[in-house]
DNA sequence: GCATGAATAGAACGATCGTTCTATTCTGCG
DNA sequence: CGCAGAATAGAACGATCGTTCTATTCATGC
């Protein structure tokens, strides 16, 4: 949400949203302090203040950040695949690799769990977030639906909440059980869910 | 993990358990604060602290007790059932409820997602709890296996894993976006996937 | 190069945190 | 009833929190 247009204070700002980011994933967002990444970027806590005006807004600018980094590595690659199926592989892959590749957890999921009844603004841009996602997801689907690789009865939003329950399990069994199983786990379901809606 | 053998003592601890569970269910578990908890409970926050020892113990009290409950609502009752797709079906059926039923999140879930990667005793907990809902799901299953209602080749730990990512993915939905669509969501899901793995 | 405004630092604020210590109140056993 | 020990209160600790205020440093257009 924010363009580095040019301006000095502008780069200093999206550093420090991204020293924030990482504290995020390793703390969530409620464990994420005006200090911490201060001492994190190497300034005082006022100057970092100064750039947001409230932690509340430093909060948000991570929220937005973690959500376009998602649509560059899954969604905007994913296009370069073949509308239907192919794309459709390439979503499901790509988010497998988005939730097991970094370390920490997933600021989008963490965001859910610690807002979803916490009203204020932070929810309702989760909310927002997670609304576009599941369209887009559904989206995917309806092409595959179009091409004939998926049944003409397909439920896309009832797939696409299949799909995302099988990343969410994904997520939790990797940072509590081992990646190798969760993956191996979330790929085989993948292919079974995929499977069951073929035309 | 602390019976209420007898004591004067016992009684207020317990109290004070059931006061911080529902604070955990609303604020997560690092938002639970001893003064917080006094004050909800009408004691000082040295008198709640002399029951505990730290705010980590506490936290431990409140996580056993959130599996005590969810063994108690979801589990136990299931047993009532006869061995098999009855059984299995209770317990997915009283997932759900418990899922939904209560206000505030579910402590198991916050808990996965607040010390997933924070290392010390109570991820350490909340693995073992996770480890033995995953492994009684897969007995379930298994059973069901055994009287022939679902296929000899079903993998019950797969299975598990799929069925766990319904749940989370209802929980998800439920709070964010409502509990009736996500509901509906969730049963039509939990339908598909057992048929697919009808003997 | 100098003035102007942006960018940052530093100190201080009230509040809350977990924890410790010392007293006081309460409970239950003999 | 009386006494020992559990149960609780109250005050204080150092630390950290978000935020505000006032300076000071920096970058930049003229």
């Amino acid at each position: 949400m924010q363009a580095a247009t040019a301006g000095k204070g502008a780069i200093t700002r999206d550093s420090i949203i991204d020293r924030a980011y990482w504290i995020v994933r390793r703390e969530g967002f409620e464990g994420l302090s005006i200090g911490t990444v201060a001492t994190s970027v190497g300034m005082s806590k006022s100057g970092v203040f100064a750039h947001f005006g409230s932690r509340e807004e430093l909060q948000l600018a991570v929220l937005d950040s973690a959500a376009q980094r998602f649509a560059e590595q899954v969604f905007l690659p994913a296009l370069r695949e073949r509308r239907g199926l192919p794309r459709l592989e390439a979503i499901g892959r790509r988010w497998m690799d988005w939730l097991l590749s970094e370390q920490g957890g997933c600021p989008m999921v963490s965001a859910a769990i610690e807002y979803d009844d916490r009203p204020g603004v932070i929810r309702e841009r989760v909310i927002f977030y997670q609304t576009r996602l599941r369209a887009e997801l559904a989206r995917a689907i309806e092409m595959a639906v179009e091409t004939g690789e998926l049944g003409k009865d397909t439920d896309s939003m009832q797939l696409a909440f299949e799909l995302f329950g099988i990343e969410l399990a994904m997520h939790h069994d990797s940072r509590l059980f081992g990646f190798e199983e969760a993956r191996s786990h979330a790929r085989r379901a993948l292919e079974r869910l995929i499977a069951s809606c073929r035309a």
